[in-house]
DNA sequence: AAAAAATATTGAAACGTTTCCAATTTGGTG
DNA sequence: CACCAAATTGGAAACGTTTCAATATTTTTT
């Protein structure tokens, strides 16, 4: 593998001239421009970019940090983060922490090492401390504190729509339904959207929330069947938290939605081949993902960001369970 | 930031043996090390990942080339790569390359200037010719020539696997449908064991493909089901296939598995959530991404692997579509 | 207790770039 | 033609590690 230096010496100039040619930067003559690029082509050269990121003390990686890509909301919006961050020549590096508290902080720790240019994180513990100042952070849907911030849908509203979706479906007394994650998570607004807006509609409703981490998802779904037989609407946290217990529900011989609406959160169908097609409140995964990477640029290059939280507005998408 | 150094002078060491401490290379006493230990903790010293790739000229980053992260295929398997990697103290790079060719070169070369320790690759394009031969590359479902070792299904056998599971469910008349992608994919074996087993078996059969890329899905299945209206069985390239098939043919009254029996390929859903649920030959993806992972670190380490592809046996998931 | 052997440590070079200052060349002007 | 400013180029330091030969220290052997 040729160096630079091999360049140099080829089109016999000095290597500070090879590496304005390079880089464009500062003058060099046409004549010179030319030999150093034949140099370039017959000793096929390719920059190392190791070497260059060790000497200007960055890099253009960004890390994703997130419990599982094999989620497919994950899936979906990692696509759009690569997309974005590709075409500031950004890369991307994954890292899957199944959500576990150690393996957060062995990442972080690691990304720190490889001084990443920033980190986009969803994860479950509040990582606020464990990462130095010098590496930028946006969080999506956590939001610890002010250092590191927030892009979410807008979970509360997202919640008050469900309600009102599904009080129009023709339930009457609708529940929420949903495990517990972190005290951190956004996504518990979309429990108070719904409850604020069955007070305000004076309409009767449930909660009934998990513990995570999961422990018997059958026992929880049959708990509240058995329990809340009157329920006849279900807005749950997740899609797949509600195509769970539409399954569950089917075995005991209820039906969706002539029994009991459903409405799901996320809108990770994207096509409509698999059935039940979800009634659910769409997040808006390409905006999130493109306005994270944006945000998480500003603070690459030291901008002080107006907000701690940006929520982006969620649509009803009418699916077959209501 | 403090460097190796800082802590050399705070303990009162040479840069060398403070190395030595660090990675547990060389002998140093105990009253050293605990010397160096301190003032790595009082400095809150983190060795700089980048100097050391550079130093050594290798680094611990594998890149993930493939057409799109999104794909549910494609993101339990990178799930599973990541996995793989992250027991050696590998990372990851995900590079989604849509399936253009224009976009693998970019990223090929992006990855050799970065000085990737290897690839595995998802492509579209024979590439062959446009990698360096210093940067190992296994890749999944494409096999170009020995220089790039193949990991991938039993295709053939899944081929034949579908054509009979169509047959012992009844079907009389079945076809296989798919799109051509590239002459160098081993999925293409799909057709072919599909077709010697129909042949072996003397049942009559179909072969519909549609050339890639994707034009115009619904006329290709309008067409498919107006000319083979006698179809009673379909064998799909994939499961996603087999769900378009199926929506598609819903639409026309067609039932399934009533009227026509489907499989696909692949085995996506690992929820049975959504229905129908598809009957499908499944991949041994969890399998295939740690092989594929080892292969590579072989490779790596400069051993000849013994086969150029390596194909891992397929197995039958009955669902609700035969 | 001296010599030999084993163990620890130091110090400097090297990795491939960028960048900055100084030196040189070029081109224009009077 | 001499001079000056601008343009171009050269050369070397610096980035933070690892590694290796050389040196220093400790332990073992006789």
């Amino acid at each position: 593998m040729s160096s630079i230096k091999d360049v140099a010496i080829l089109a016999g100039v000095a290597v500070g001239t090879v590496s304005r040619v390079i880089n464009k930067s500062g003058a060099v003559k046409p004549a010179t421009r030319r030999k150093v690029e034949e140099a370039i082509q017959e000793l096929n050269y390719v920059p190392n970019e190791i070497a260059r990121n060790f000497k200007m003390r960055k890099s253009k990686m960004v890390a994703l940090m997130l419990p599982s890509i094999w989620h497919p909301f994950f899936s979906e919006l990692a696509y759009y983060i690569e997309d974005e961050l590709d075409l500031e020549g950004y890369k991307l590096m994954l890292c899957n922490s199944g959500g576990k508290p150690e393996k957060e902080l062995y990442y972080l720790e690691m990304l720190q090492q490889n001084k990443v240019a920033g980190i986009v994180g969803i994860t479950y513990n509040d990582i606020e401390n464990n990462v130095s100042n010098d590496i930028p952070i946006v969080s999506i849907d956590r939001h610890f504190n002010k250092k590191i911030t927030c892009v979410t849908s807008d979970n509360y509203e997202g919640g008050r729509l469900a309600l009102r979706e599904l009080v129009k479906a023709g339930a009457r007394k609708p529940a929420f339904i949903g495990s517990v994650t972190s005290v951190y998570s956004e996504t518990m607004n979309r429990r108070e959207g719904f409850i604020q807006e069955a007070k305000t509609m004076g309409v009767e409703y449930v909660v009934y929330e998990k513990p995570d981490p999961v422990e018997d998802d059958d026992a929880y779904f049959d708990e509240l069947l058995k329990e809340h037989h009157d329920v006849d609407g279900v807005f749950a946290i997740t899609d797949i938290f509600a195509a769970k217990y539409i399954e569950r529900a089917g075995r005991q011989g209820i039906r969706v939605p002539e029994d009991v609406k459903v409405i799901g959160y996320d809108g990770i169908q994207d096509h409509p081949y698999f059935h039940p097609l979800l009634s659910t409140i769409r997040q808006p995964v390409e905006e999130m993902a493109r306005m994270t990477i944006r945000l998480l640029y500003e603070k690459i290059e030291g901008k002080d960001l107006e907000q701690q939280v940006y929520r982006l507005p969620v649509t009803f998408r009418q699916g077959e369970t209501t």
